[in-house]
DNA sequence: TTGTAGTGTGGGAGCGCTCTCAAGAACCGC
DNA sequence: GCGGTTCTTGAGAGCGCTCCCACACTACAA
């Protein structure tokens, strides 16, 4: 640092290197149309030789705006994090970011002075836009984006009104896949174990599974029965829980639809207990193809959600938000697909 | 927004509405010492009855820094990214940096055409540090930050000589543990399935192996025997072609230390093939303690980091070095922790 | 009394950009 | 060849902060 000077050229120094004024050198950095190509060959070069990078906080200043959005995750969250669903979801953020300059803030929350502090954050319209994943039915945050008129994107959606734009996977169609395959190999007592039904993504699975079961008609031992319906919490303890109470119930099923792998993983731990085999005995389909799915023994058969895709649409939908003025809301559902292997 | 204004307060409406200086207020605000207990609380006082926010952009350009950091995730690894270790990092950092008002700013980094880019955005100090994670021996981020004279702290080191700041856990502690607890559950040909040799964090795990064979002394069929060390490359496959290597070359093994649970996974796998049971035939440990080990059958004894304590340690250490002037290089290791479960 | 430190404090200058506006250049049709 | 467009351009005026200097004012020593 050379005293007064930090060494950085400014916009300033290449217009003067280029013989033109400030106007039209920011006019070129920002892409305008009305610039002759002389000015621009000219800015170009002197860009080019001086290394310039225009300066984020003196744009951001001038300009209203930050060009950071802000990825926001709720601590209770960040274990499903480990999930390769989360680092599918960033990367495709990042893969739509990448040719934009807009920057990816990572924002965890995590207690409700955590969550004031964000809003307050908000408010100061510290970030053009906002993306969050896995938001509660209860969630206020989606709210209090719409109340500041903040560009946002959910993953997944709170219920069938959600009007906050988002992007979530079909789960219905996902959950209907799954079971009617089960179905179709000749299952006659097909039981699930559900998220928590304050979750919209654990309903719409159920409402898959219940598509199903009710269109197999004669192909099943009973239409939709609640017996055969077992509550769990997205947790492998609640999967084994779950699994128990169907066990109970109806000892004589022989496949399940859990909501999610990690439940399958813990249905399949009480499946062994009780000495049944999988698939032999019951067969067993997850949701989510995590690693669990590959590594459990036999390879779980699960719904894959094309979540690397969704990141993607998620960035590119904020980026629409932010760039128009109206805010339209925008709901983008992305098919799954049933990525079979051994325990069906 | 309401014409001009944009709404939001300023400082100097708070120093206008507390009746004082622009400068009183900006010295309360950054807890200068040298402001009168009365225009402290006068300052105080407007700052809540107008809800002020400071302006990120414009503190920035004022002070010249960024109150940002970024995380820095090469692409190769954002697989890696799916495993708890990194949402564990993630988290730690977070909570570290929560106190803070310094953003996290997640770049993930896929082609050279980013890196590139990358570079330019450090040149251009658009972050006041950079935390790294997964370097590899060859990466020439750290020395181009070092000559930048940018704050930076890695997660692990590229070599004995890291002169970067870093935050690593215990490998060779660690992997030591590992093997001296095989060696003492009385297995007598213990083999390692290594990681690519080019890695530190894989020599590390080595030479931990090495030293308890070596420590070993009669408690072995051989001391340190080049045939029961084969070379994998941290993925599951890599585990699979080194684990019938091993087979192979000393068909009698009865322990494998695997230098990451991953590739535990893939010879797990090959041991089942050729009909050896786990335990029973051969014990068999990893490193990482990740997810996949809980879930393998049987559930794997693995290496445990402290991998949240390594996240808060890290984004400590890059805020020491960001406050202070001089670059005192830090350079911190922690203890790791054999998890026992049923595959030894 | 005068001098010498030491506190608080106000406000000018400036960080590096964007936006706007008016003026000059180039071009059009008649 | 003239008035009227349209295009291009330079530069002033901020954006909201921090830095720093100078000016009170106080306190105490000479």
């Amino acid at each position: 640092m050379n005293g007064r000077h930090s060494g950085r050229p400014t916009l300033e120094e290449v217009a003067l290197r280029a013989g033109v004024g400030r106007g039209t050198v920011s006019r070129v950095i920002n892409g305008s149309p009305r610039v002759s190509d002389r000015a621009k060959a000219a800015v170009e070069a002197a860009i080019a030789e001086l290394g310039y990078v225009p300066n984020r906080a003196a744009r951001a200043l001038a300009g209203n705006r930050t060009d950071a959005i802000a990825l926001v995750i709720p601590e209770p969250e960040t274990r499903l994090f480990a999930e390769p669903y989360f680092s599918d979801i960033i990367r495709g953020i990042g893969a739509e970011l990448a040719d934009t300059d807009m920057q990816l803030l990572l924002t965890l929350i995590r207690t409700p002075k955590e969550r004031a502090r964000f809003a307050q954050y908000l408010a100061a319209h510290r970030v053009d836009g906002v993306l969050l994943v896995s938001v509660h039915e209860d969630d206020p945050l989606p709210d209090l984006l719409e109340q500041l008129e903040m560009p946002a994107v959910l993953n997944g959606r709170r219920s069938d009104l959600e009007s906050v734009s988002y992007v979530d996977a079909d789960n219905v169609g996902g959950a209907r896949a799954a079971v009617a395959h089960l179905i179709a190999r000749g299952r006659r007592q097909v039981a699930t174990i559900t998220g928590p039904p304050d979750m919209y993504v654990a309903r719409s699975r159920l409402d898959g599974y219940r598509q199903a079961v009710e269109a197999a008609a004669g192909g099943l031992d009973s239409g939709f029965d609640t017996a055969l319906v077992a509550r769990g919490d997205f947790t492998e303890e609640g999967g084994r829980r779950a699994m128990r109470e169907l066990l109970v119930r109806r000892p004589g099923i022989d496949a399940v639809f859990a909501a999610s792998d990690v439940m399958a993983a813990g249905a399949r731990a009480v499946l062994r207990e009780t000495g049944r085999r999988v698939p032999d005995d019951v067969a067993l389909v997850g949701f989510e193809d995590s690693a669990i799915a590959r590594h459990m023994d036999p390879a779980l058969t699960s719904v894959r959600q094309p979540t690397e895709e969704m990141g993607r649409t998620m960035a590119r939908v904020l980026l629409e938000e932010i760039a128009e003025r109206e805010s339209v809301r925008r709901h983008v559902v992305l098919a799954t697909e049933l990525v079979q292997r051994d325990s069906v």
